[in-house]
DNA sequence: AAGTGGTCTAGACCACTTG
DNA sequence: AAGTGGTCTAGACCACTTT
């Protein structure tokens, strides 16, 4: 293949923002299958045809955000969105004692219907548009606990079904990376206190008017783009939402 | 002053850790106070002995945690904890269509106690310790919100009394910064729903079991010891809140 | 003009994994 | 032994701020 070095240095484009732009080009195009390795750092070098430094820089970025997984001595690896990676980036849901515990999720509802125009904003989609409307529950230490529904646009997920939904491998996200190239990379999520609505109540075995909480996911693409919104109601009697930001070391 | 250059590379402790150590050294002994600036970084280099890009590697980390603050061209300083880096990095509840405004504080009640056994556990304190216990009202728009209670440990906070807790002049965490040497660097929380008590009740507005968010926040100063215990009730009717984990670019 | 941080380079050497 | 990423160095050159 010809060699297709970068911008020259022209408008000011830093070097290693393009590499890391490419770079996620290369994921986003399939061109690195999620679990793949990257070429190793030099040959990324020659290829960009910038010093070995400045790949790092734009590669420290992309393991900065989760998105590549450096193995010292084997290589370099485009992240799989799957249970650990879930559990560490996305899920935030833990017992009183601090305990973390994969949910066992059970589809509840698989329809396909309009956005309403809160949701059409949530996810920049124009006017009612197509989505697929799902509704998981969740359970933690075999009992229900969160009741989720998701909204995703029907335009980004050609060809999703109820049964490929139902049966995928693994996580919710790693079936958008793996089936529909669509990489989910962050989320905005707002919180806050209500009464339980009858319909969770009844699924999470509380009265109604209980003070639930309610979280608020838009999980986010590259370029922030918004990909799925998703409410989670949750019975917080004996679990929380949990936020840490520590320092890393 | 008489270089001290660090560790001779025998037990493998990284370069760059051990400038991260001492820069962070010299924050806590007070060496440089907050707001104050850094040696330019061949002059750190040089007192290390070690190359500039292991100071900005070091340096970096610091930047990363919002320890420290870089400016092109001016130099790098010590950040403080003011009203800006209080909201960015601290204050997560936003207004409904996301407006973000720093809260009018008032003081409720200041008295010097114990320590219940979880908040020792909390706190890391032995036994019943003396801390001392404070509730403020938070509002915003111009109504109460929050109703904060804050648990913090005397021994950490010699001399403090109600009228300088009071009468300070900027955050609760600057006045921790700038009067008792101690930063607060981070934080975990955790959130959940519940019904609102008497007290928390009254001072918001609304009425006993009306569902508001409790949030317990404790907050860290450097290699994560805890600092202070803080429990928040939110009165989430027209607030939430809020949190994102964004790729930095 | 002088001083600061910001980007990029080229290369040495080390630590780790695999064949 | 060969190949990968990880740390560290020394220095060029640029962008920005202050005097």
């Amino acid at each position: 293949m010809t060699s297709s070095s970068l911008a020259g240095r022209s408008g000011i484009p830093l070097l290693y923002r393009e590499v890391k732009k490419q770079l996620i080009a290369d994921i986003q195009s399939g061109a690195v299958a999620p679990g793949g390795a990257l070429s190793n750092e030099s040959d990324l070098a020659k290829r960009f045809d910038v010093s070995i430094g400045t790949v790092r820089r734009a590669v420290d970025e992309l393991v900065a955000d989760n998105i590549l997984v450096r193995q010292q001595g084997r290589g370099t690896f485009v992240g799989r969105l799957d249970r650990a990676r879930f559990m560490f980036q996305f899920f935030k849901i833990a017992a009183r004692d601090g305990t973390r515990e994969f949910p066992q999720v059970r589809l509840h509802s698989f329809a396909r219907s309009r956005a309403t125009p809160a949701e059409a904003r949530a996810l920049a989609l124009q006017g009612a548009a197509p989505v697929f409307r799902i509704e998981n529950i969740l359970a933690l230490q075999g009992r229900p606990v969160i009741h989720d529904h998701i909204v995703i646009a029907a335009a980004l997920f050609p060809g999703l079904g109820k049964r490929m939904f139902e049966q995928r491998a693994g996580t919710v996200y790693e079936l958008y990376q793996s089936a529909f190239g669509l990489t989910i990379v962050g989320a905005d999520e707002r919180v806050r206190a209500q009464a339980a609505g009858e319909s969770s109540a009844r699924l999470l075995g509380l009265s109604p008017g209980d003070s639930v909480l309610r979280i608020e996911r838009l999980a986010l693409t590259f370029d922030n783009k918004p990909a799925e919104f998703r409410v989670s109601i949750v019975d917080t009697r004996e679990f929380d939402y949990v936020s840490s930001a520590q320092p890393t070391a």
